[in-house]
DNA sequence: ATAGGGTTAG
């Protein structure tokens, strides 16, 4: 053990390289003991006073918010003697779940600092805490942390670490300390570990193509390089997947939705069948996720009816469709322009006690803009406030670019006051929206303004922000003032970006689009940010612009490649009892035979 | 007792 200790830390220190700075991140926090910090948070509440096990237990199952947590805290470390290890790690837990991962760390270095003896629990708990908070350097850091304290990392620690840097779409570090685990026998494998890396490698299908792009600088044959990496990728995920069959390590219902999910992004249909074959045969049964991921990868498809026949199935095989279940139908409606029935969705949500979230609204609004119908998004706007639901910036965003589309200028540079008023960063789209509806509605030189002003607040600057103004010039027939922005931008340490070449799923694209706005605006405190950056300039136009293309062209599809869609799903025979009917009754059988 | 992977949005 002393051993892989030892392998390990040349392996952070040499081949990861973030192990040193890692530590630096985390060990430079300021020195302030968390307590006074804790004497600011949690005076709202009167703390309960608990001096046994007993008395902390029934508080830990009735905390609800961060306050709670830290009247808890306080009264923990004030016990004398400290309570155990596992409730403190438990009460870490709880702030972890409720999503305030600062103070998670801060707390995790008052841990220790009271002189508890923390656990590899605790550690691991830490180094999720950091992953989510996408530092997973910091998680790294923790690692060290582990030797001095004589904790031995095991699979929980290497699995989560995984996920951080696929996360934070660090692919090749990735595939490099899950290559180092396999070689060195780091730690045993689990299922949790396979999925972790087979779900990083699904979603790099597109990453891998984006690395080969920014080497290619666009001159290149993108071609060449898409087809190869594009499958590439999730092939290599398949090879895991049977590696990992192979090794006796059974793959469960979230190995097979990470699979399902997959393929159906990269949009290969038949692998779709046969992996929902597969896990039918194995008796495993798709649930809600397995059927909203269908759902939505139908929706995008432009095969709504079809996702409307699963969501039916799904209900009538007493699996309960949830709030993505509804609102991915209800965006594929959005997506085809069909508002009524859109609405229809959204309404029977609160038939059956499924409370529409954030996203739910931001889609129906975001369908309402796109068909001018801006009175019925603002008036959605205003409901979702009454019900309690605080509009975030996708909201304002989408709202903002509605309110140009139909020409309410004043009303939405309003709402863009209203929005930092309410403490909401502006991002990437934000800014968009305000350049492109200010140019479209002959606003042109107010956008330049715009635009200016961003540059001197030192905002991260994106080449789409040139390029909206410099067609708004164009077509204001200022050519000179067009190239002249265009001349500026080596100045500005901006490139020119090139077109798109490839197809790519919608979702994929998004999610792509926002790793990389995470990545590109998360800070200072992300080591390789001039790299995201990078990324960022050159890329995301693009993405951006093939993703309108996408969605368009899937719109509707053409008959034979519904056919061979429907025929995937259909043909699989999501019935308990019809598993010998599938493969020669290919897309032959109607729907209601799979009950 | 306490820790790790999967579905929806601009």
């Amino acid at each position: 053990m002393k051993m892989k200790g030892f392998c390990l830390g040349q392996f952070l220190t040499s081949s990861l390289k973030c192990y040193e700075s890692g530590k630096s991140h985390f060990f430079s926090h300021s020195p302030l003991r968390f307590l006074s910090v804790i004497h600011c948070f949690g005076t709202k509440k009167s703390a309960t006073n608990c001096n046994s096990r007993e008395e902390i237990k029934v508080v830990l199952e009735n905390i609800r918010d961060l306050d709670d947590a830290l009247c808890l805290y306080e009264n923990m470390v004030r016990m004398r003697p400290l309570p155990c290890v596992e409730q403190f790690n438990q009460l870490l837990s709880c702030v972890v779940n409720l999503k305030d991962y600062s103070t998670g760390i801060y707390l995790l270095k008052d841990v220790c600092n009271l002189g508890i003896s923390v656990s590899e629990y605790t550690m691991n708990i830490g180094i999720n805490c950091c992953c989510l908070s996408d530092r997973v350097n910091y998680g790294f850091s923790i690692l060290g942390l582990f030797f001095k304290r004589g904790c031995v990392p095991n699979v929980v620690t290497f699995s989560t670490l995984l996920k951080g840097l696929f996360r934070e779409n660090r692919i090749n570090e990735a595939q490099e300390l899950f290559r180092k685990i396999l070689r060195e026998g780091m730690c045993e494998l689990s299922v949790v570990t396979y999925g972790t890396v087979i779900d990083g490698l699904c979603k790099a299908g597109n990453t891998a193509m984006a690395i080969e792009l920014l080497k290619s600088n666009g001159k290149r044959e993108f071609s060449v390089i898409d087809g190869l990496c594009k499958d590439r990728v999730i092939d290599s995920a398949v090879k895991l997947f049977a590696e990992m069959t192979e090794k006796g390590i059974t793959p469960n219902i979230v190995t097979y939705n990470i699979l399902v999910c997959g393929f159906c992004n990269l949009g290969r249909w038949r692998e779709v069948k046969m992996f929902l074959k597969e896990m039918m045969d194995c008796k495993i049964c798709p649930d809600v996720r397995t059927f909203s991921t269908l759902i939505d990868a139908l929706c995008k498809e432009g095969l709504v009816d079809e996702a409307k026949d699963i969501l039916h199935l799904m209900m009538e095989r007493n699996v309960v469709p949830n709030v993505v279940s509804y609102t991915a139908l209800m965006d594929g409606y959005c997506l085809q322009g069909r508002m009524i029935e859109a609405r229809n969705v959204f309404d029977s949500m609160a038939s059956t006690n499924t409370a529409p979230n954030i996203n739910s609204f931001n889609i129906l609004i975001n369908g309402y803009c796109k068909k001018m119908k801006i009175d019925d998004a603002v008036h959605l706007f205003r409901e979702m406030r009454l019900k309690g639901l605080t509009p975030d910036i996708v909201t304002y965003s989408t709202l903002l670019q509605g309110l140009f589309r139909v020409g309410r200028c004043s009303y939405a540079l309003k709402l863009f006051d209203e929005l930092q008023a309410a403490r909401l960063k502006p991002d990437f789209h934000t800014y968009c929206n305000l350049l492109d509806g200010l140019c479209k509605n002959k606003h042109v030189k107010r956008a330049l303004l715009s635009l200016n002003a961003l540059e001197q607040n030192g905002e991260l600057l994106h080449i789409s922000y040139y390029n909206i103004v410099m067609d708004g010039f164009c077509k204001a027939e200022n050519f000179h003032k067009a190239q002249s922005i265009f001349s500026d931008l080596p100045s500005k340490g901006l490139e020119p970006d090139s077109k798109p070449r490839r197809e790519m799923p919608r979702c994929v694209y998004c999610k792509r689009l926002a790793t990389i706005n995470r990545l590109a605006t998360g800070g200072k405190a992300i080591k390789d940010v001039d790299f995201a950056r990078k990324h960022h300039s050159k890329l995301s136009h693009a993405e951006r612009r093939h993703v309108e293309a996408t969605r368009r062209s899937r719109e509707n599809p053409c008959r034979s490649r519904k056919q061979l869609i429907t025929n995937a799903v259909k043909g699989v025979g999501l019935s308990s009892n019809s598993t010998s009917t599938i493969g020669s009754s290919d897309g032959e059988m109607p729907l209601r035979a799979w009950i």
